[in-house]
DNA sequence: GCATTAACAGCCG
DNA sequence: CGGCTGTTAATGC
């Protein structure tokens, strides 16, 4: 269980929730703390939880057969994920690993379900959460091999500045460019070079250990 | 050729 | 010092 105010500070679609609803998620969360590089769940593990990331950087991806690494998206804090695993309680396609040290907001499956079955508010915020997502894994189609470098660092990045996704207005993110590199599925001096580029273009400005978005959508459009 | 890995010097907290 | 950054050199697909 956690403090209410803590909830409401790390979960946006709390304010959705009657006083009823929201007592009960607060009761049905709990906290934990991963070191930077820790796998928070590998592929095929059941994690029967339901997560948000509290603090830190997230990196959601798999393993192709050919042994390949393959990034399928970014978390920062403040993002909500694996609601379609726990609906179908279903083992994980894919596994996370907490690129920085990172701290997650567990919601026990029991509590999720019971949310899903007796929230509107809740409803309305994973249909557009469900809606946001299938967007952002369609797009992912088109990175392999119509974009460049640049672009794809470009798209990584906006997706986590993603309004729905992410409903703080936060223009700057605490990020290396190594963590960018792994995100996008890029080297860091291809990274290096790619965030320069954008940086000339005025779409991002390029900070020691970070970076702050300048122009979203110029970024989530750039090389398409 | 191009991107990735390796390696290194400079910088900053 | 330790982590991040910007470059260059070597290596691999």
């Amino acid at each position: 269980m956690i403090a209410a105010d803590h909830l409401r500070q790390i979960a946006f679609w709390s304010a959705d929730l009657t006083e009823r609803e929201f007592e009960q998620a607060r009761r049905g969360i709990v906290e934990k703390a991963y070191g930077k590089g820790a796998y928070i769940c590998h592929r095929g593990d059941r994690l029967d939880s339901w997560s948000g990331v509290t603090a830190g950087l997230v990196k959601l991806g798999t393993v192709s057969r050919n042994g390949k690494a393959v990034t399928l998206a970014g978390l920062r804090a403040g993002g909500w994920f694996g609601e379609g695993t726990v609906l179908k309680n279903e083992p994980r396609q894919y596994d996370l690993v907490a690129l920085r040290d990172t701290r997650m907001a567990l919601m026990d499956r029991t509590t999720f379900l019971w949310l899903f079955e007796n929230s509107v508010g809740f409803n309305r915020f994973l249909v557009r959460q469900f809606n946001e997502r299938l967007g952002q894994f369609i797009a992912l189609v088109e990175y392999d091999r119509m974009l460049d470098a640049p672009a794809r660092l470009a798209r990584s990045l906006a997706w986590l500045f993603n309004p729905v996704l992410y409903h703080d207005l936060e223009k700057h993110l605490d990020i290396s460019q190594e963590e960018i590199g792994l995100l996008s599925g890029i080297s860091r001096q291809m990274a290096n070079k790619s965030l320069q580029i954008l940086e000339g273009k005025g779409l991002l400005r390029v900070e020691r250990g970070g970076i702050t978005v300048l122009d979203l959508n110029g970024l989530a459009q750039y090389g398409g």
